[in-house]
DNA sequence: CCCGCCATGCTATTTTTTTAGCATGATGCT
DNA sequence: AGCATCATGCTAAAAAAATAGCATGGCGGG
């Protein structure tokens, strides 16, 4: 299980955030919560996390600053995979067309053709 | 808060199944949980989710089936937001590259047609 | 130097979750 | 009819999660 699943309302709360930011300290990650506890539940679940070995904190001046310790790459992967097989009956093409729904105010030309390519690329390797 | 952010554990975990399957009954909520609890901690956590509005049951027989009261369309579209937001950085074509990478395997030519004619369609569209 | 501000270490408590158990009623078989 | 089976309603208890509070120690300004 490495997935975020198995863990806790909160504690998945706070490892996106970690993995959103990359890196964050406690008051940080406080703040990002918009239904944020007390500064030391934040606290306490962070030490949870890290008992069970999903994040990690290293001293950074003063105070502590905390990261996933699963590379976002993987949790990418793992969390894509997810998706997949939670709502689009593992149908790759269906997250597409959900994706360019979702987003499609905000794409660029740019972005656009970067997937194409992306898409080219597999069909040239794949065949 | 439309989406699974908010619930427990178990909630999810029951969420996810329902959104899998469309549909399913106590039993087979709990025969596809791999850790799954006795059979009355699952309906209480059926109980749970219909009193918090994420599921309803209707009486198919002599029992009971749930769903969820979301559409699966609506629930997908939160999904893949919430995904681009934590892992991704908003940035779509970053999850097309991860989709491929993940079922880079089983991609058919077919998928990858569909795809990347979802996309022109799209550039024209925006354009 | 003394004080207030942060951030941490710990410990304790309150809430939610999660799970179990028993009584009841419909169904189907023998 | 009598019995085993399966599913439900309800109640309650065990376990985990979420949150609070206090004591301590480093730092920077007045």
């Amino acid at each position: 299980m490495s997935g975020l699943g198995g863990l806790s309302r909160r504690e998945r709360q706070i490892m996106e955030i970690l993995y959103q930011r990359g890196k964050a300290s406690v008051s940080e990650v406080r703040e990002i919560m918009k239904d944020a506890p007390g500064y030391s539940a934040v606290r306490a679940m962070l030490r949870v996390l890290e008992e069970k070995g999903h994040a990690r904190h290293q001293a950074e001046g003063l105070k502590y600053v905390y990261m996933p310790t699963v590379a976002r790459e993987k949790a990418k992967r793992s969390a894509v995979k997810h998706l997949l097989e939670t709502f689009f009956a593992g149908e790759p093409d269906q997250i597409v067309a959900a994706l360019l729904d979702v987003s499609a105010t905000r794409l660029t030309r740019e972005e656009l053709d970067r997937m194409s390519e992306m898409i080219d690329v597999a069909r040239r390797e794949g065949k």
